[in-house]
DNA sequence: TGAAACACGTGATCC
DNA sequence: TGGATCACGTGTTTC
């Protein structure tokens, strides 16, 4: 056991830095009252703001250090209090989340926002296989359809998810122009915060068409993943997309 | 103010039952060195959970009201420290449920999962009009769909939509049967809770059938709906519907 | 240094 | 009554 002086409410006790031993000597060295060589112990009156020995008449004459410190346990009780309060109203929005009533004990308010959540996780995840849109894995496909008569030219349906980024659109136009390939058909859907474009192409250059669009799209997915993984690790919260449209054609692309 | 001696800890002390005055008092009351008149004040010692007086020499005989107290406050203690514990792991699981990283504070971390489960919602709602499941609503539609020729028969396209509640398709089975109609198709679609059945359906009498058709079908949800509220009053968590299946063809009503 | 975050034990309250 | 829940002020640690 070590002395230690340096807590910074100026209150000096007996400790050990052990978890075990700080919490047995806790209650009675707030009172000051432990038979350990314990000094003092100051406890704010609540009243007043004013320092008053825990054990012991009340001090006639008080000094500047017990001033400050009646100032420093007034300020961190505040600071205490504010924090509860920001807790307790996240914890009362969540009241107004979850279906169930009012007068849940906290405990059993948590436990049903855990599950509530897991739900919600699970019924995007079948929505989201039910519209062909993964939540969860980036995708890029292309597949040749049929073939054209004759001149080697070939249909393709190529299609590509991820997460939604400002640039993606033009990056995927840019692309995508950049090809000898014809878009015959575009397709956007959302859901949630994921983006699923779908093209009909068709091209006259059948050979290596398919590999050199997966290869467009392919770049345009790992470069949105990098920017959407960097903005998670600077803890910049992604923008949702808030406007989803489902199986819009659209032109936005051409 | 006045005096109430009915704590249960056989602690003394003043209160009016007023919180702002408790408040005040609350803390010089802990110590029992506040200068209105309190008659003392006992705490526990962490060590070996004996009784100290908080202000003045430790006593030398203990009385049996003493000894109870001791118990009292210990057993206090530590239910309140599991309590914290219980409240504590719900919160560690969320902190796994929610993207962002580890070391966020409770209230930063309460306010992701608020907006977690928002965006989760408006997914799901987004999905659910995708997918032709509405979430928030029952609904019964019967449409006819061409009128078949000469004979006056009809076909219809008649769908629910409601919660699943597990005998809901043997009852839909039974309505259906017992009207004058025959099921040509019939679909079943789910997205998390919510079940929707779609019915093909060809009727030789096509005058009133549609409206027949739709009483049926309603009187199928509307105690689907009673028994949901009914359970959900009684505070029993209705058992989700875990597998899903989304635009499958089956007979199981046939 | 001082502000912020957490765990703790305690008084109060409810059933 | 005893047990469970909550708010509170405080000691401690971290940055």
């Amino acid at each position: 056991m070590m002395q230690c002086d340096n807590n910074q409410y100026g209150i000096s006790f007996e400790c050990d830095g052990g978890q075990f031993v700080n919490q047995l000597l806790h209650n009675a060295e707030n009172r000051g009252c432990f038979s350990l060589p314990v000094k003092q112990s100051l406890v704010l009156d609540g009243g007043k703001g004013e320092l008053v020995r825990a054990c012991g008449r009340v001090g006639r004459k008080r000094g500047v250090s017990e001033t400050k410190t009646a100032e420093a346990l007034r300020s961190h009780s505040e600071a205490e209090r504010r924090r509860r309060e920001r807790i307790n109203a996240h914890l009362e929005s969540l009241r107004g989340l979850v279906p169930s009533n009012e007068k849940m004990d906290k405990a059993t308010l948590l436990a049903e926002v855990v599950s509530q959540i897991k739900q919600l996780r699970a019924t995007v995840s079948q929505a989201s296989e039910g519209l062909q849109i993964p939540m969860d894995t980036d995708e890029v496909k292309v597949e040749a359809i049929e073939n054209l008569s004759g001149d080697g030219s070939l249909l393709l349906r190529a299609s590509l998810c991820c997460e939604h980024w400002p640039d993606l659109l033009s990056d995927v136009r840019k692309v995508i122009r950049s090809l000898p390939v014809r878009v015959v058909k575009t397709e956007i859907s959302t859901l949630g915060s994921r983006v699923k474009v779908t093209f009909l192409i068709s091209s006259v250059e059948g050979d290596s068409v398919v590999g050199s669009v997966r290869a467009a799209l392919s770049s345009v997915v790992e470069k949105v993943s990098a920017m959407v993984e960097s903005a998670e690790q600077l803890f910049i919260p992604r923008k949702r997309q808030r406007v989803l449209c489902l199986d819009s054609s659209s032109c936005l692309l051409q």
